[in-house]
DNA sequence: CCGGTTATTATGTCTGCACATAATAATTTC
DNA sequence: GAAATTATTATGTGCAGACATAATAACCGG
């Protein structure tokens, strides 16, 4: 009953991580060593290491080794979906809605934030995002038109988001996640009181050269995103 | 100048892909003919595709090949640590007050939540995180005395969480983001006005046998979360 | 034409070996 | 004794070849 593969490897370790074999901060044997005693290539040993490093559970450094993680930054995983993705995944019917769509120029304390010159020309665009009918996230949007490779579509039955994804350059980005009360328009748009507490995804995406768009969506009561450790 | 690793093979992959030289949805080249172009072993190519299959880019399927996703599942990686190193490294002095303490049994829709049956002896630990000496988050926690190795500390100084990290074993999990409005209680506790959005994380911690632990964490506003996409 | 069996094929993994790299330990030099 | 130099060592990466596995395509009998 040796392990079989770099799976089986990790599990092994992992195991005696969790029966404090090895306690947070300890150093473990060398993958030469494990290699040896679970009679498999060293690079197996390694693959199975370099996982549980990535995921947080080790710490290793060449020459040092590898040891324990004494606080473990554990690394969560979420899945960013496409709102559509989401909202099916629930079993409800997805809809959205363009309720306006303008150009302009953005915002001093946007354009702050976001590392933008505020003189460029932007397009606008706010869409409410359904499940079931019912409104499930409100989306404000800033567009830099120069980066697209055709114009939008009119059609109001796919998000921008989805349009985005297929038809612009990956890129790169990051997301911000907070807690934010409604202001007086999210509450009328999503049906909610005014200062309910709203989750709230702020993101902005690149090319290697210019922002392609800022997006901030704000999700209905009840949202939660959650994942596996 | 032909790549020279891994690393390299995947930002020239990325490279393609962003160019939309590779659409998204399209079959890509196998293996063996990339590691022919780039004059690398297969296993060089196969570590490259990996890493952008693990990071959501390519979606990989034995015999059909290897494509360019066309709704990406975007992968974000939080880090998850100890409140304690979050604070620390917004360059602030950590600190936190043990609020309250004693044993109970679950409410009942927790009970539920969680899956515990409600007769299980607990233990109850209310706790105030602050940074510079200001509320910095409100902890609510269900300890399982059960699985404890030892019986707690009563030092104030270290959290309840980072003496769990350093001395039960390690153990799965799965955490939950949402906005909640603030009740009486947490506003008073964290000096905010009732009703103001805070930023929740709900967390489950297990061994293999048993919960270990319970914890709900509300922020204070102006808390948010972010991770490079 | 249908359903089941049998190739075929691209990815997945493993091995054994080699060399690169970074960090530490030992040594030498001033 | 301090500083610079040189081993030493564990991890990081690479290669070539092999077999495993899963999913598709081709085939074949009815």
């Amino acid at each position: 009953m040796s392990p079989r593969g770099w799976e089986d490897i990790r599990g092994e370790v992992l195991r005696r991580i969790r029966l404090r074999d090895w306690a947070p901060g300890a150093l473990i044997p060398g993958e030469a060593a494990l290699a040896a005693e679970f009679g498999v290539a060293r690079a197996t040993v390694n693959r199975a290491l370099r996982e549980l490093a990535q995921s947080g559970v080790l710490e290793r450094k060449r020459k040092a080794g590898t040891r324990v993680a004494a606080l473990p930054v554990r690394k969560a995983v979420l899945d960013i979906q496409v709102i559509r993705v989401g909202v099916e995944a629930a079993g409800k019917i997805y809809g959205c809605r363009v309720l306006s769509r303008r150009h302009a120029t953005l915002p001093d304390d946007l354009s702050h934030k976001i590392g933008v010159a505020t003189a460029l020309p932007m397009l606008w665009i706010e869409t409410l995002h359904l499940a079931d009918a019912a409104p499930f996230a409100h989306e404000i949007r800033w567009l830099n038109p120069a980066v697209l490779p055709m114009p939008l579509p009119d059609e109001p039955e796919i998000s921008v988001n989805e349009w985005l994804v297929k038809n612009v350059s990956y890129a790169t980005g990051d997301i911000e996640f907070s807690a934010k009360s409604a202001t007086a328009h999210e509450a009328s748009v999503l049906q909610v009181a005014t200062g309910s507490a709203l989750f709230v995804t702020e993101r902005r995406t690149w090319t290697a050269e210019a922002l392609i768009t800022w997006v901030r969506i704000a999700h209905a009561p009840g949202y939660h995103l959650n994942t596996a450790l």
